[in-house]
Order: structure tokens, then C-alpha cells, then sequence
RNA sequence: GCCGGUGUGGCGAAAUGGCAGACGCACACGACUCAAAAUCGUGUGGGAGAAAUCCCGUGUCGGUUCAAGUCCGACCACCGGCACCA
């Protein structure tokens, strides 16, 4: 029933996407609330009328996998197939309607083929590229280690102290993207701290680089710097900086341990040995452990014989090194400005550097308070020459034009945001389709002089290779079957010792070529899994533009807030990607984002085996049934919030459900017409206005993703039913409609059972509401006096303002009330409350 | 440190600025039963009262309003994310 055409005539198609397991090997209640939960929303909007896709796939390659198959002495492939067979059984259990026609594993050949294309599209545009990028390493097992295998430092495995390595690896260029996964953001309905999430991961950052000339000492004997001296200059430093109002209070400048002024400058730094040792002290620390340590205390060296100049006002400066400066970030340099930054302040006060105020937060008062530390705020510049008096903001805007026009500065833009270095030195993974070819590398050596061009080359052990990507029509590069697919123990990947496998011929020289033998990054694979579920069983393309343009981009993007960042960023940019080279022509893949909470043990604590307070679904739909644990996982809480699971508040829905049933006993004459039509019957008596209430907040409910208050709207009508003698059996089929999406399964037994119908009730269609029966002929109004809860009578609807005051004046109730006290005012709201204000 | 989120009965939780605690769990009492379970019925925020009813009550303090759990300001606690990001 469930099985989704791409087109239904008059229906709007709509993709309900939540994210794909990874199979671990067992369901936990969390899939449930994850999967079964919003297959309630799935077959409301099906009653509704719309052309639901519910898909399901599993994202299965990773590290796990490769661990598990270790210790069980089995391979990755057959470990993760079993556990995707076993998770797909529990998945069915669930009564989800799934579309499993559609169902996709990112382990398939047939998956990861596109996988692999869309990597070779991202190389063609230059996206994906060969560069430096740092790596775990343990010295003991000599071995690259993920960072999930590194724990406190360690080495999971040895508990070795971990050491950084630079590799050459693969890498993306997201940075490409970096504005308009900010600016993108912008109008997409998703909770508000998820775009904050993906904003400041990007972490833009406006302001202003400058360069800082830096020369000898020795040609330098007072403040002001003659032309003579700045002729001998001997290069310059540039820093990035978002307060350049505050430039005329730097006092030094800092270089991180890794700039390559050190380099370069080595034989005029009159104290190299020291800084030598300095930087190499810092240099076998991890950049956490730097970060760590650092924060702590701050340590530098002064780069001894070298001063760098002040562009704003020709003052010479001294020059350190130090690890609080990050080699990663802007440009590895900064401008020290302690009255003003907390940082510099702290390391000024350490080595007695100047501090000197140029931003007062009291402007118009004359005198500024004294600092006792770094006043980091806005404000007015003082002592800054002729942009004394400018307010903060306006000072950075002029300073930047006045360094731009002497050339020494330039408005910028920099990221927090690094490229996506995707080769991982593992087996579990999909290969990345590229060769490298000795005989082409080294026979087009010298022809091609381009720098542009040079890209396409690397150089191993001293040899130099083509990189040359897999044709199309050679994809896909599968993944050979390996005896032992631990990493090799120089670093690379276990695939490396499949020489077989690695030995290939260059389609272009025929001569002797390798291939790549790192794998991708998993969350490759889930960045664009939602496009293939809109054409799963194309051979021809990663999915048909017609049928991408039909589903995407996905309406409602159910998940876990722990997608914050990686995926959500990742798949965004590979849509954005896609977009560009024409596959589709939308900006943004998920125009609505939920995240659902997370399920606690009964004890609130987050589930785990070592805490002992896991709940098995499978124990649960054994002794529930499937329709009373998804009903209970919508009603237990708030679906956007996390929450305990209580085990006793399950026997709440279990009752009602079976009262439910029960409830048929009451209808009149038993004899159900098959061809009853759903409709409310009675003369807008109480029980009929609850119908059509309870159809409308089911259905406004459901769509908020207020599944709890959905369920207990259901319970409300069903208590009202009881209380009936008799039913008709348009009530109970309306009852039984309305139940559907929770519990898919009941609600078709009760259907064809007892209301004796031969077709399917997941085909009927979500009942109408009424607006004119809303509410029965009167309401209760509240009295209120002075804002407290008094009195409350009926009123027939509709009644006028006048009358109604009158009517509640004449009670016996409020005139007691007010007593000899003075009316001051009636405030009157229509339909429900009435104030009157005494004196 | 910065940025989010959340604080309501014994518990899970509801409340477009308009009756705080819907719905459910648990509990108590009653009916059914020889009895228990299940089921059904009644009650269930705190305090006073025989009762009608009244007073207090949504983390704390203050404000806006005829009316505040809801809006504004300050603070406290817990949870989550980011963090020498210049």
C-alpha cells in the first residue's frame, strides 16, 4: 500500500524525510520515537490527500562495522548486511509506512557508484582537491586513528598519547560556500538554534587585514621611522582584525609558533635559539592540547632584533611568538591590543608590555575610567589622532578607508569554517575513484608549467604521479574483499595492502598506475542520500531531474538536534552543489527542520547498557502490541522535548485502546452498512460539537508536530462516548477514522471486523470538520471581578455586548460581590470572559 | 566566557495575554469477586472550614495590564552547543 508513484493525479507529492539509521545491529526505543512517531504524520497526510513518500534506507558504512567485524572475527560486509537484515525486520514491526520500494544502503555498489560520480563532478569543478591536513596518529600501534578512537588524548586501543601528522589527504571546498551557508539560512523554517549552530560554525567574521612592515633593529634608534629605514624594510606581517578602531593601542604584535616569519627572518632574529625551542615545545602538543594548556597561562618568546611598524601611526613595535595565537585561523598573526582584548591583556601583564587605553566606554565625560582590565566593548576612540571622538563602529569604517588608501589595509572576510578533508585511512568506506599514474606524472613533468595545472600531480617518495580521476563508465570502484582490513602501519589505508586490487593500468599511457587507496568520510554518503529516494533505481543517473524537481526540496526534515552541524551543513552544501551543475534549482534541500527530543531511561538519565536502563521495543511490542508503543511514544511528551520513559504510563494508552474496542458493544443497531459514509449524526447536542472540535485539533495538532495533545483530543472524545448509552455507528467509524494514523493496525481490524468493511481504512480519507458546529447554541461565560474568577453561567451564543453585561449584573453571585463598591469599568471579551473593575 | 533551551502537582505533562494543572500515570476510597488481578465509579496542588466557600500557588525579585505560567527588566538553577576565532 505503501509503495510511492512518483505522480497521483490531483495529489501534491511530499517527501516526509527522517534520518536514515545507522545499522548497528538493534532497534532501541529511540528509532522508534524517531521512525514511528512521524509515521503518524505520514498517513495523516495521506487521509489528507497527498501523494506521501515515507522512505527508508540505512547508512551503513563506518567505523563500527570494522571494530565489530575484529572482534567477531567476521567481515565488515557480512556483520553490517546481518544487522540491516535484523534492523529492517524490527523496522517492520513498527507498522511504519514505509515506501520499501524505495529503500537505498549506502553500502550498495549501486549507491556509493554515485557516491563516487558526484566526487568526480566535485574534482572536475575543482571542488575536490589534494592538500596538507593534520591527522591522529598513535606512535605505538603506528596507525591514523578517527577522531572517535581517540579518547582524553589517547589511543582507545593502547592508550598511547596521541600525536598529530600531517598527511596529504582529500579534501572539499566547502569554504567555497561559506556565505551563502550563512546567507541561505535566511527564511528557511528550521528551529532557531540550529541556523545559530550552522552560523557560527561558518563563523564569519568582518573586519580588516593590514600589513605591519618589519625591519631590523639596528637601522631603528628612535620612535619615528625615516625613509632611509623604511627602504629597509625586510618584509611584512599581516594580521587580521574585526577592531581596527583599536589600532592605535597596539602594542606589540604576535606570531603563531607555526608563521613562517620565523623561517624567513631566522638570521635576523638575534635570540633563534630560544624561539627555536620555544616553537618546538609547542609543536608536539595537539592543537586541543595547546588549546587546553594554553588557556591556563599564556607563554611566548619576544622575536629579539626585529620590529615591526605601526601603519596608523609609524610607532615600532616588538614582536613575539606565542600559542595563543592559532596558525589556523585568519592569518596566524595578530595585532596586540591589551587595553582592549582580554588575551592580549592577560599576556601584557605577564611580560610588562604597554597597555594603552584608546576606546572610552563614557566618552562624554572627559576622563575614562582606569582599567584594571581589558574593556573589550564599544565605545568612543581616544587617543588615536585625528579619530578622536568617533564612535567604535564609525572608526573602523574610516581607519579601514584610510589604510585601504595607503595600501596597508583591506576590508575582509574570514571563516572559523575549514575545508572538508574527506579521505579517511580505513576499509569500511567508499572508495575514492581516483589513479595515480608514474608514467604520465613523470612524461608530463615538464611540459605542463602552469601552477594552475600543477594540482592535477602529486609527488610520492620523490616521484612524481598524474592524478587521474575514474571515467564514468568505470564506476562503480568497488570495494574489494579484504582478510584484514586493520589500518597498515605506516598510515595508510588497509586497502593499500590489496595490491591486487591497487595495481591498475592507466587508461590513458597503459602504463603501471595505483589507485587511491583512502575511502570517504561517511558523512559523504549522507549528504545527499534524500536525492536518491527520488529515483533509487536509476543506472543511468544519481537521480532523474524530473523526478528531483517532483519531491525536493523535502517539505518536513525530521531528526536528532545532534545533526546541528555535521550533516545538516554537509548535505546542504551538496545540494547547493548539485544546484550548480544543474541537477536542481532549488538553494536549499530541507525547507522545514524539526528535531525531535531524545528518550531517557526510566531513571531520566540518557539510556545506556552500563547505566542498565535501556528499553527493548522488542520486549515492548511483545507484550503491548505495536499500536499501543507508537501511540504511547507520541503521547508520552512533547515530540520537539526530551523525556523520560515512564514504564507504567504506557498502560494509559493501552487502556484506552482497549476501550476503544470496547466501545463498539455500544453501537446501535450492530448491522454496520459497509457503505456508511463517515458523518456526524445528532443536533449539535454536546457529543456532535465535540466531533467536529476534535477532528480539527487532531488534524492542527498533528501538523505542529503536537502529537501528545493529538492523542489526548482522541481520549477526551472517547470518554465522552462512554458516556452514551447508545452509538450510532457513524460515531464509532468517525472515532475509529480518526485513530488511524496511531494505530494503523487496530483501526483496520476494527474496520473490517466489526464494521464489517472490505476495504482498507488506510484508504480512506480524513474526516471534515464543520466551522458552524464548533460550538454548541451557548457558552459558559466567565465572570471575573477585579481579575479573579467569581461566577459562570451559560450564554446563548451571539449575544450582544449590552445584554451580556446586563445578564451578569442581574447575578445574584456577582452583585454580592460588588457589594456597595463602584463599577469602575467592564472589559468584555466575546465568547468567554467578563471583567468588571471595581473602585 | 559567549550563544541557545528549559524551570508548572507525587510523576509525564496541558494552557491564541482571559477559569492554571486538560489528558494520562500513580495513589486513596467504593462497586464487582470467596479473594486478588483486571474492569467500572468517585476523589486527588497546598492551607482553613462540617459545608457553602475563602486564602495561597507556575524557579526568585520587580514591572506593564482590567487580567501574566504567558509580555518587559534583573537574578538563580539545570541541560545543550561553541570556545585563546583576533
Amino acid at each position: 500500500m505503501h509503495e510511492t508513484k512518483d505522480k497521483a493525479r490531483g495529489k501534491q507529492n511530499f517527501m516526509l524525510l527522517t534520518e536514515f539509521p545507522y545499522p548497528s545491529g538493534d532497534l532501541h526505543i529511540g528509532h522508534w520515537f524517531s521512525f514511528a512517531v512521524p509515521d503518524i504524520l505520514a498517513r495523516y497526510y495521506r487521509m489528507k490527500g497527498k501523494n506521501v513518500m515515507y522512505p527508508m534506507g540505512f547508512d551503513a558504512f563506518g567505523l563500527p562495522a570494522e571494530n565489530a567485524a575484529i572482534k567477531r572475527n567476521t567481515d565488515p560486509r557480512s556483520w553490517t548486511e546481518g544487522n540491516i537484515k535484523f534492523m529492517t525486520k524490527q523496522l517492520e514491526s513498527m507498522g511504519a509506512s514505509f515506501d520499501w520500494s524505495r529503500r537505498i544502503s549506502t553500502i550498495d555498489p549501486e549507491y556509493y557508484k554515485w557516491t563516487q560520480w558526484l566526487f568526480l563532478k566535485m574534482y572536475e569543478k575543482g571542488l575536490a582537491y589534494r592538500g596538507e591536513a593534520l591527522v591522529n596518529w598513535c606512535p605505538n600501534d603506528k596507525t591514523v586513528l578517527a577522531n572517535e578512537q581517540v579518547v582524553d588524548n589517547c589511543c582507545e586501543r593502547c592508550g598511547t598519547r596521541i600525536e598529530e601528522r600531517k598527511l596529504t589527504q582529500w579534501m572539499i571546498k566547502i569554504t567555497d560556500y561559506a556565505d551563502s551557508l550563512i546567507d541561505d539560512l535566511e527564511g528557511l523554517d528550521w528551529p532557531e538554534n540550529t541556523k545559530l549552530a550552522q552560523k557560527n560554525w561558518v563563523g564569519r567574521s568582518e573586519g580588516t587585514s593590514i600589513k605591519f612592515s618589519i625591519f631590523n633593529f639596528q637601522f631603528s634608534n628612535n620612535s619615528s621611522i625615516s625613509n632611509k629605514q623604511k627602504k629597509e624594510s625586510t618584509g611584512h606581517i599581516e594580521v587580521f582584525t574585526t577592531r581596527v578602531d583599536t589600532i592605535f593601542g597596539v602594542t606589540y604584535l604576535v606570531v603563531a609558533p607555526e608563521h613562517p616569519i620565523i623561517q624567513n627572518q631566522q638570521s635576523r632574529i638575534k635570540n633563534y635559539e630560544e624561539v627555536k625551542k620555544y616553537v618546538e615545545g609547542t609543536r608536539h602538543k595537539t592543537e586541543l592540547q595547546r588549546i587546553s594548556e594554553a588557556s591556563k597561562e599564556k607563554t611566548g618568546v619576544e622575536l629579539k632584533g626585529i620590529k615591526a611598524i605601526n601603519p596608523a601611526n609609524g610607532e615600532e613595535l616588538p614582536v613575539w611568538v606565542a600559542d595563543y595565537v592559532l596558525a589556523s585561523y585568519g592569518t596566524g598573526a595578530v595585532m596586540a591590543v591589551p587595553a582592549h582584548d582580554e588575551r592580549d591583556y592577560e599576556f601584557a601583564k605577564k611580560y610588562g608590555l604597554p597597555i594603552r587605553q584608546v576606546v572610552c566606554p563614557n566618552y562624554p565625560k572627559p576622563i575614562c575610567p582606569v582599567l584594571d582590565k581589558a574593556y573589550a566593548g564599544e565605545g568612543h576612540l581616544v587617543g588615536s589622532d585625528k579619530f578622536d571622538g568617533m564612535k567604535s563602529q564609525e572608526a573602523r569604517d574610516a581607519i579601514t578607508k584610510w589604510l585601504e588608501e595607503k595600501g596597508l589595509g583591506k576590508r575582509k572576510k574570514i571563516y572559523r569554517l575549514r575545508d572538508w578533508v574527506i579521505s579517511r585511512q580505513r576499509y569500511w568506506g567508499v572508495p575514492i575513484p581516483v589513479i595515480y599514474c608514474r608514467k604520465c606524472g613523470e612524461s608530463e613533468k615538464l611540459k605542463v608549467k602552469n601552477e594552475k595545472l600543477r594540482k592535477n600531480y602529486i609527488i610520492k617518495e620523490g616521484v612524481e604521479y598524474k592524478i587521474i580521476p575514474v571515467s564514468e563508465s568505470d564506476l562503480p570502484i568497488k570495494l574489494p574483499k579484504l582478510d584484514d582490513f586493520r589500518p597498515a602501519e605506516d598510515g595508510r589505508s588497509p586497502l593499500a595492502k590489496a595490491s591486487k586490487w591497487v595495481k591498475v593500468k592507466c587508461p590513458n599511457c597503459g602504463g603501471k598506475a595505483e589507485r587511491e587507496t583512502d575511502t570517504m568520510d561517511t558523512f559523504v554518503d549522507s549528504s545527499w542520500y534524500y536525492f536518491r529516494y527520488t529515483d533509487p533505481r536509476n543506472k543511468k543517473k544519481f537521480a532523474d531531474p524530473k523526478k528531483i524537481k517532483s519531491w525536493l526540496p523535502v517539505p518536513l526534515y525530521i531528526g536528532g538536534a545532534e545533526h546541528n552541524t555535521m550533516h545538516l551543513l554537509y548535505s546542504r552544501f551538496f545540494s547547493k552543489f548539485i544546484a550548480d551543475i544543474g541537477f536542481a534549482d532549488f538553494k536549499e534541500p530541507f525547507i522545514v527542520r524539526r528535531n525531535h527530543g531524545l528518550i531517557f531511561g526510566p531513571d531520566g538519565f540518557k539510556m545506556s547498557k552500563s547505566r542498565g536502563n535501556v528499553i527493548d521495543p522488542d520486549e515492548l511490542v511483545r507484550n503491548f502490541g505495536a499500536d499501543v508503543v507508537r501511540m504511547y511514544l507520541a503521547f508520552m511528551t512533547d515530540y520537539l522535548q526530551d523525556g523520560p520513559w515512564d514504564p507504567k504510563g504506557i498502560n494509559g494508552v493501552k487502556r484506552f485502546l482497549e476501550r476503544v474496542y470496547s466501545l463498539s458493544l455500544k453501537i446501535k443497531n450492530q448491522s454496520a452498512n459497509r457503505r456508511t459514509k463517515i458523518k456526524i449524526e445528532g443536533k449539535n447536542s454536546k457529543l456532535e460539537v465535540l466531533m467536529h472540535k476534535t477532528i480539527k485539533k487532531v488534524g492542527e495538532d498533528l501538523e505542529s508536530l503536537k502529537f501528545n495533545t493529538a492523542v489526548s483530543a482522541l481520549m477526551i472524545l472517547l470518554n465522552e462516548m462512554e458516556k452514551e448509552n447508545e452509538l450510532p455507528v457513524t460515531s464509532y467509524s468517525l472515532l475509529v477514522t480518526l485513530l488511524t494514523p496511531f494505530a494503523p493496525h487496530m483501526a483496520e481490524e476494527i474496520w473490517r471486523s466489526i464494521l464489517g468493511k472490505k476495504t482498507s481504512i488506510h484508504g480512506e480519507k480524513w474526516p471534515k470538520f464543520d466551522p458552524k458546529k464548533l460550538s454548541g447554541g451557548t457558552f459558559k461565560l466567565i465572570v471575573q471581578i477585579g481579575g479573579k474568577m467569581r461566577d459562570s453561567f451559560e450564554v446563548e451564543a451571539g449575544t450582544a455586548e449590552e445584554e451580556v453585561k446586563v445578564l451578569t449584573l442581574k447575578r445574584e453571585n456577582v452583585r454580592k460581590w460588588i457589594g456597595d463598591k463602584r463599577v469602575e469599568k467592564i472589559i468584555y471579551v466575546p465568547n468567554r470572559i467578563i471583567n468588571i473593575v471595581l473602585r
